[in-house]
RNA sequence: GGGCGCUUAGCUCAGCGGUAGAGCGCCUGUCUUACACACAGGAUGUCGGCGGUUCGAUCCCGUCAGCGCCCA
C-alpha cells in the first residue's frame, strides 16, 4: 500500500544510492549507442550549492535522463574547478584566524594546506548535487588540478608556446593590490563611484603666471606624469603643443602633445599622460615614444624609486615627494591634493560620478600596473572560433546570443593568463640566470633546453606565477576525456553535444573553450550551447546575501522535496528569459507531485497496475482509445519541447495532460466502470488506465526522477531503480482515435455545459435531476445512453432523455451541439437569473456572429484569403447562428 | 555612447499573421468513496503609445515611451 502521502526524505536518498551503486549514471564508450555528452560546468571546490546551480544542473540532468532514456550513450560528465583565487582566498582567510599567513609559512607548506582543506571540504558540492538527483557519472569526476588536467595544461602551454601563440610581455594590466596579482579584462567590474574631477594647474615652462589646467580623478598618479595631451584640432590650446609644463612637486619638465585621445569636451580638454598607470595612457605613452616610470607598487602604495631622478627643487618639492613613499594611494591623494591647494594649483574641485574598475574578487579598485606577464594570442585563436558559429557548427540557444560572443570575440584583446597566486597550475617555464626563458614539460626537458642553447649546465629558477583558472578550464572538454592519450572515450564524447551555462559566463568559459578545442581537437568542443537566465527572486531582483532574498535549494528540497524544487525549474524555464523564483512557487509544483501520488494511490485501490499484456493497438472501447491517443499526443508534445529545449513548454504539456486529462477526465469516466461489474470492457479500461500511467511516469522522469521511479517499481513496470534507464515512450497504435475524440468531446462539452448552468443557479450537487434532450440526433441520443453512468456522476443527474412532449415549467436550458438540454429545476431556479443567462450566453454567440459576418461581408478577405479560412469563417457563423436561433428559443421557452 | 532584451488578466508568464491563453491570486459553491497539497464554477484584458504593410496585426516593419541587462 502506498503511504498517504509521497515522503520525499525517505524515498529520495534511498533511490539515488541504488541507481549510484547500480552504475545507472554511467556511459558505456564500447557500446554502439550513438554517445550524448554534456561538460558539467565545474563548480568551484570551494563551491557549495547555489540556486542558480539547482537551475543549471537541473537543466542538464533532464536532458541527460531524457536522451538516456532515448537510448543514448549519455556521458554527463562531473567534476570540480580548482578557483585560484577564490579558493586562495578561503584557505588564507581560515590560516589568518588561526594567526597564520601563508607568506610566513612558505609556498610548500601553505599548498599542503589548501591540499588538504580540499580533502575535507571539497565534496560538499558534489554530495548537494546528489541530493539534487544529479545523474552525473561519478566514477568519472575529474578535478582541474589532478594529474591528467594538469599533464593536459602543460602540453597546452608547451604547445602554443611552440607555435608562438603563448608569448610574455611587458604592457599595463590590471593589478588588484589586494591579491597582488594581475588578473584578466573580465574579472574587472566598473563600478560606479561618487568622486571628484580635480583641476590641477601645471606652470607653462619659461612663462611665468601662466598654467595649463588638466583635470583629473586621479590626482595621485600626477607623480609618473610625463606629459599633458591636448587635442589636435582644439584651438584654445594649439600654441602650447610642443612647449613644455613643469610637473608640480615633481618638478620635471613635461611636454605638451597634440594626441586626439584628449576630448575637448571633457573637463578642460587637456589630460594628464601617466602611461603606467591608465590604459589609455598607456596607449598615448607609446605613440608619442614617451617615458613610463612607475609611482605605485604592488601594494598601490607610492613608489618614488622611478621618478627619483627627476626630482628638482626648481618648480618641485623632492622633499614632500620622497616623504610620500609607501604611502598608500587613497591617503597619497589627500596630501597631494592638499599641497597643491597650499601651492595655488588647484583651480577647481567638482564632484563627479564616474565608473572605477574593480577587481570582482576583492572588490577594491585596480590598479593598472606595467609588468611582465605571459599572454595568449587570443585574436588568431578566436578566428576559427568565430567561424564555427557563423558557419553553425555549434549554435546558440537562444540563437540571439550569438551576437554576443560575436561582439567579444571580434574585439578580443590578448588574454593575461599569469596570476601572481600560489594555488592553481605553476607555469611550466624555467629561468636561466641571465633571464632567459625556457618553456618545458618539465624541469629536466627545461635543462636540456637550456643547455643546448648555453652550452653548459646553468641554475634554473621555475617561474613563481600560476594560470588563470579558466586557462585550464578552456581545456576542460578534451581533457576531462584523457588527452593528450588519445583515450576511448574522447574518440567516442568529443565533441560534447550540449554546453548548458549562464550567460555571463559565454566569455569566460565558452568563447575559450571554442577556441582551445578548436584549436587542439580540429573540432568544435560542443554542438549546442544552451543559455539560461539567471535565477531571481519572486519580484525579479537578483538574489544577494546583502539583500536577504537568497534562497537555499537544499533547504528548499528539504521542504518540499527535489522533484518540486526541479519541477518548477522546468516550468520558469522559458528561453531568454531569467527564473523568477519563490518559495510559493516550489510549493505549489509540490502540490502536482501530489497529485500524481494521489492517482497512483486510486490506482493502486482498484487493482490497477503495470499490465505488460496490455495491447494498445486492440483496445475496443471509446474511453481506453481517448486517453491512449490523449497520451500520444503529450508524448509528441513533450518530446518536441525537450527538442527544442523549451523546458517551460515540455513541464506544461506533460502537467496538463497528466491533471487536466487524466486525472480530472479519464479517471472519473473510468470510475463508473470500476465500479461496475467484471468483464473485458473493465479489464481493457484498466490496462489502458495502467499504461498510460506508465507513460505518465516515463514522461516526467527527467523532470521529477525521484517520485516516478518510486512508482514506477511500486506498480510492477520494472526493477527497484529501473525506471531511468527505461526507453522514452512512442506513439502507441490506437484504432479510430478520431471517433473516440469526437465522443469524448461531447461527453465533456455536455458535462461541462450542465455544470456551469447548474453553478450559475446556485443548484446545491445534493440537488439531482434529469436531462432532457430537445433536438437531439441518434447519435447524440446513443452517446448519452452509453455515457449515462457518468453524466449521471459528473453532471449531477439522475438520467438522460428525450424530451417527451412541451418542456415542463421552470427549466434552465443549454445548448450542447445541435441539442438543447433542459435541466427541470421549478423548485431552486431564478426565472430573471435563467433569462440572464441565457440572454447572456446568446449575446457571446450573436458577437462571435457579428464579427465574422463583418468578415465574410468584405469582399476582399473573400477573394484574397486562402479558401479554407473563409470555409471555416463560414462554417464558425452557421455554427453560431444555429446557437443564436437555439438560445433564441430557449428564451422564448421561459418567456411565459 | 554602442548593443541586446522586455512591455499580453491583480501577479508570473505562454502565444507571434486568421475564434486572446495557462498557473497563481481573487469571488462562489462542495468533506462527490485518489487527492482540501482537492473538486466544480465564475469574473478580470483599448495584447505600452502612434504610424505603416496586409483582405486581416497581440504577432511583421518603423517610431516614441518606460523597464532591465551587457559592453564602453
Amino acid at each position: 500500500m502506498l503511504d498517504k502521502t509521497f515522503d520525499p526524505a525517505a524515498v529520495e536518498p534511498r533511490l539515488y544510492d541504488l541507481w549510484e551503486k547500480a552504475g545507472a549514471f554511467a556511459c558505456h564508450p564500447a557500446s554502439p549507442a550513438q554517445p550524448f555528452t554534456i561538460m558539467i560546468p565545474p563548480p568551484n571546490v570551494t563551491g557549495s550549492l547555489h540556486i542558480g546551480h539547482a537551475l543549471t544542473m537541473s537543466i542538464q540532468d533532464m536532458l541527460t535522463r531524457w536522451r538516456r532514456m532515448q537510448g543514448r550513450d549519455a556521458l554527463w560528465q562531473p567534476g570540480t574547478d580548482h578557483a585560484g583565487i577564490a579558493t586562495q582566498m578561503v584557505v588564507e582567510r581560515l590560516l589568518a584566524s588561526q594567526g597564520q599567513d601563508r607568506r610566513s609559512m612558505g609556498r610548500e607548506a601553505f599548498l599542503q594546506h589548501v591540499w588538504e582543506w580540499k580533502a575535507q571540504s571539497g565534496g560538499a558540492i558534489t554530495r548537494q548535487l546528489r541530493r539534487l538527483g544529479a545523474s552525473l557519472d561519478w566514477p568519472r569526476e575529474r578535478f582541474t588540478m589532478d594529474e591528467g588536467l594538469s599533464k593536459a595544461v602543460i602540453q597546452v602551454f608547451v604547445t602554443l608556446h611552440e607555435q608562438g601563440l603563448l608569448y610574455r610581455d611587458r604592457r599595463l594590466v590590471n593589478w588588484d593590490p589586494v591579491f597582488q596579482t594581475a588578473i584578466s579584462d573580465l574579472e574587472v567590474e566598473s563600478r560606479e563611484v561618487k568622486g571628484s574631477l580635480w583641476h590641477l594647474k601645471y606652470p607653462v615652462a619659461g612663462e611665468p603666471g601662466r598654467f595649463l589646467t588638466v583635470a583629473t580623478t586621479r590626482p595621485e598618479t600626477m607623480l609618473g606624469d610625463v606629459a599633458v595631451a591636448v587635442h589636435p584640432d582644439d584651438e584654445r590650446y594649439r600654441d602650447l603643443v610642443g612647449k613644455h609644463l613643469i610637473l608640480p612637486l615633481v618638478g620635471r619638465r613635461i611636454p605638451v602633445v597634440a594626441d586626439a585621445y584628449s576630448d575637448p569636451e571633457k573637463g578642460t580638454g587637456a589630460v594628464k599622460i601617466t602611461p603606467a598607470h591608465d590604459f589609455n595612457d598607456f596607449e598615448v605613452g607609446r605613440r608619442h615614444d614617451l617615458p613610463m616610470p612607475s609611482v605605485l607598487d604592488a601594494d598601490a602604495r607610492v613608489m618614488v624609486a622611478e621618478i627619483a631622478a627627476a626630482l628638482s627643487a626648481v618648480g618641485g618639492d623632492p622633499d614632500f615627494v620622497r616623504a610620500l613613499d609607501g604611502v598608500d594611494r587613497f591617503e597619497a591623494r589627500k596630501r597631494i591634493v592638499a599641497r597643491l591647494q597650499e601651492l595655488e594649483l588647484v583651480e577647481k574641485i567638482e564632484p563627479h560620478t564616474h565608473q572605477v574598475p574593480h577587481g570582482d574578487r576583492s572588490g577594491v579598485p585596480i590598479e593598472p600596473r606595467l609588468t611582465m606577464q605571459w599572454y595568449v594570442d587570443a585574436k588568431t585563436l578566436a578566428q576559427p572560433a568565430i567561424k564555427a558559429v557563423e558557419t553553425g557548427q555549434t549554435a546558440f540557444v537562444p540563437r540571439q546570443w550569438e551576437n554576443t560572443f560575436f561582439a567579444w570575440m571580434r574585439d578580443i584583446q590578448p588574454w593575461c593568463v599569469s596570476r601572481q597566486l600560489w594555488w592553481g597550475h605553476q607555469i611550466p617555464a624555467w629561468y636561466a640566470p641571465d633571464g632567459e626563458v625556457f618553456v618545458a614539460r618539465s624541469e629536466a626537458e627545461a635543462a636540456e633546453m637550456a643547455r643546448a642553447k648555453l652550452g653548459r649546465d646553468v641554475a634554473l629558477t621555475r617561474d613563481p606565477d600560476v594560470l588563470d583558472t579558466w586557462f585550464s578550464s578552456a581545456l576542460w572538454p578534451f581533457s576531462t576525456l584523457g588527452w593528450p592519450e588519445k583515450t576511448p572515450e574522447l574518440a567516442k564524447y568529443y565533441p560534447g553535444s550540449v554546453l548548458v551555462t549562464g550567460f555571463d559566463i559565454i566569455f569566460f568559459w565558452v568563447a575559450r573553450m571554442m577556441m582551445m578545442g578548436i584549436h587542439f581537437m580540429g573540432e568544435v568542443p560542443f554542438r549546442h550551447v544552451y543559455i539560461h537566465g539567471l535565477v531571481r527572486d519572486e519580484k525579479g531582483q537578483k538574489m544577494s546575501k546583502s539583500k536577504g532574498n537568497v534562497m537555499d535549494p537544499l533547504e528548499l528540497i528539504d521542504a518540499y522535496g527535489a522533484d518540486a524544487l526541479r519541477f518548477t525549474i522546468a516550468a520558469l524555464t522559458g528561453p531568454g528569459r531569467d527564473v523568477k523564483l519563490g518559495r510559493k512557487r516550489v510549493e505549489d509544483h509540490r502540490g502536482f507531485v501530489t497529485k500524481i501520488w494521489n492517482a497512483a494511490r486510486f490506482l493502486e485501490m482498484n487493482g490497477i497496475a503495470a499490465d505488460l499484456g496490455f495491447e494498445p493497438a486492440k483496445a475496443t472501447s471509446p474511453l481506453a482509445r481517448w486517453v491512449l491517443d490523449a497520451g500520444n499526443r503529450a508524448v509528441a508534445e513533450c518530446t518536441a519541447a525537450l527538442e527544442a529545449y523549451r523546458f517551460d513548454e515540455y513541464a506544461a504539456a506533460a502537467y496538463r495532460f497528466t491533471w487536466g486529462t487524466y486525472c480530472d477526465w479519464f479517471i472519473e469516466f473510468a470510475k463508473p466502470v470500476l465500479n461496475g461489474p467484471d468483464g473485458p470492457e473493465k479489464a481493457e479500461v484498466k490496462g489502458a488506465a495502467g499504461h498510460v500511467f506508465g507513460t505518465i511516469l516515463r514522461l516526467l522522469h527527467p523532470a521529477m526522477p525521484f517520485v516516478t521511479e518510486e512508482l514506477w517499481h511500486r506498480f510492477g513496470y520494472g526493477a527497484e531503480g529501473s525506471l531511468i534507464r527505461t526507453a522514452w515512450p512512442d506513439a502507441v497504435a490506437v484504432q479510430d482515435a478520431e471517433a473516440a475524440r469526437a465522443e469524448l468531446d461531447w461527453v465533456v462539452a455536455l458535462i461541462g455545459e450542465v455544470r456551469g448552468a447548474r453553478a450559475e443557479m446556485n443548484v446545491p450537487p445534493s440537488v439531482t435531476v434529469p436531462l432532457l434532450l430537445q433536438g437531439a440526433s441518434g447519435t447524440t441520443l446513443a452517446r448519452a445512453a452509453a455515457w449515462i453512468d457518468a453524466i449521471r456522476r459528473l453532471a449531477r443527474a439522475t438520467e438522460v432523455k428525450p424530451l417527451d412532449g412541451a418542456a415542463p415549467k421552470g427549466v434552465a436550458q443549454v445548448v450542447v451541439g445541435e441539442a438543447t438540454v433542459m435541466l427541470p429545476l421549478a423548485d431552486v431556479i431564478d426565472l430573471a437569473a435563467e433569462r440572464a443567462r441565457l440572454a447572456k450566453a446568446r449575446g457571446t454567440a450573436e458577437g462571435e456572429a457579428k464579427k465574422i459576418r463583418a468578415k465574410l461581408g468584405n469582399a476582399d478577405f473573400v477573394a484574397r484569403a486562402p479558401e479554407e479560412v473563409v470555409e471555416e469563417n463560414r462554417e464558425r457563423l452557421a455554427a453560431a447562428e444555429a446557437e443564436m436561433a437555439r438560445l433564441d428559443a430557449a428564451l422564448a421557452r421561459i418567456a411565459g
